[in-house]
DNA sequence: CCAATAAAATTGTATATACAAACAAATAAT
DNA sequence: ATTATTTGTTTGTATATACAATTTTATTGG
C-alpha cells in the first residue's frame, strides 16, 4: 500500500510531464539535423544562429537573444566560435556597448552548401513528427518568435 | 537581384525549420521547469531521469537511454552526479557488464517535496503551449517513448 | 576451451547551455 | 556635471549533451 502511494508521484509526472516530452523531441530532432549537417562541420545550434542573422540582417546580440530565447552568455560563446570559423563578423554600432553581428561571406557559403542536407533533415523531421505536430509546434514557436522580435 | 538570391536560403530555413522551432520550445519549457524547481536544487534534466527510473523501476543505463533518447555517455555523467547527491543508487545485475540503477530514498523524498513546484511549472507550460500543441507533442513523444521501451 | 566479436559502460574531448558576477557604456536623477 | 542606475556584453563556473575511443564483460564460432 505504501508502495502505491510512493509510486503515485513519479507515475503522474512520467505520464504527463511536458518537459520530459519536449526534451525528448528536442534531442531526437536535433540529432536528425546534426547527423545530416555533420559533413559540413556545422550543427543545429550554430546553423540556427547563422540562419537567424542571415534572415533578419545584422543585429545586436541582445536582440538575437530575445528572438531565439537564448541566454546572452550562450550566444556570446557561440558567436566567438563562429567568428573563428569565419561565418560571422562584428562591426561597431552607434551604441558603444554593443556591436552589430552579421553574416560573413563564408557564412552565406556554408548555408548554400549545407542547404540540401538541411532539406533532407527537414523532410525526416516532418516525417517523424507528422503534420499535426509540425503544425502545432510551428504555430506556438512562431508566436514566440514574433513576441521576441517585437521586444526591444 | 543577387541579394535576393542569397537571401532565399536563409529565409526559407528561418521560415520553416523544425529544429529552430523545437529548440526554442525546448529552451523556454526547460526554463519554466528549471525556475520552478530551483529551490529544490534539481533541474529538468535530472528530474526527468529520476522520474523515469522511479516510474519504471530499476533498469540498466542502456535501457534508460533507449527510453529517454539519451546518449549513454550523457546518462553516465548524470547518474554519477545524482548518486553523489544520494538520489540514485546502483546495484549489481546478472549481466556483469551493467548495473541496475534505482531510486534511493533521498530520490523519492525530493520528488515528493518538489512535486508542487513541478505542478506549477506544468500548469505554466500548458498555458504557454496551449491544448493543441500539448496534445500533439504528447502524442508524438509518447509514441517515441513506447518505441524506446519496446526496444531491448 | 579459446580467439574473435559483440554489447554495456566509462572516459576523453568539444560544444551548448544558463546563472551569477563583473565590466563597460549610456541614461537618468539630483 | 557628477553620481547613480540601467542596459548590453563578457567571463567564471557548473551542468548537459553527444561523438569517438577505450575498457570490461558476454557471447559466439571454431
Amino acid at each position: 500500500m505504501e508502495k502505491n502511494i510512493l509510486q503515485k508521484i513519479p507515475n503522474r509526472i512520467a505520464g504527463d510531464c511536458v518537459a520530459v516530452r519536449i526534451r525528448i523531441l528536442n534531442r531526437v530532432i536535433t540529432g536528425i539535423y546534426d547527423e545530416s549537417l555533420r559533413p559540413f562541420g556545422i550543427r543545429s545550434s550554430q546553423m540556427n544562429i547563422l540562419v537567424a542573422i542571415s534572415a533578419f540582417g545584422a543585429t545586436t546580440a541582445n536582440r538575437l537573444c530575445k528572438i531565439l530565447y537564448l541566454d546572452p552568455s550562450t550566444l556570446s560563446r557561440n558567436v566567438e566560435r563562429m567568428k573563428k570559423k569565419g561565418w560571422l563578423e562584428t562591426v561597431p554600432s552607434t551604441d558603444g556597448r554593443s556591436r552589430m553581428i552579421q553574416t560573413a561571406s563564408e557564412g552565406l557559403k556554408i548555408l548554400a552548401r549545407a542547404y540540401p542536407a538541411w532539406e533532407n533533415a527537414q523532410a525526416n523531421a516532418q516525417q517523424l513528427l507528422g503534420p499535426a505536430t509540425i503544425e502545432a509546434v510551428a504555430a506556438t514557436a512562431n508566436k514566440l518568435l514574433l513576441k521576441g522580435m517585437a521586444q526591444s
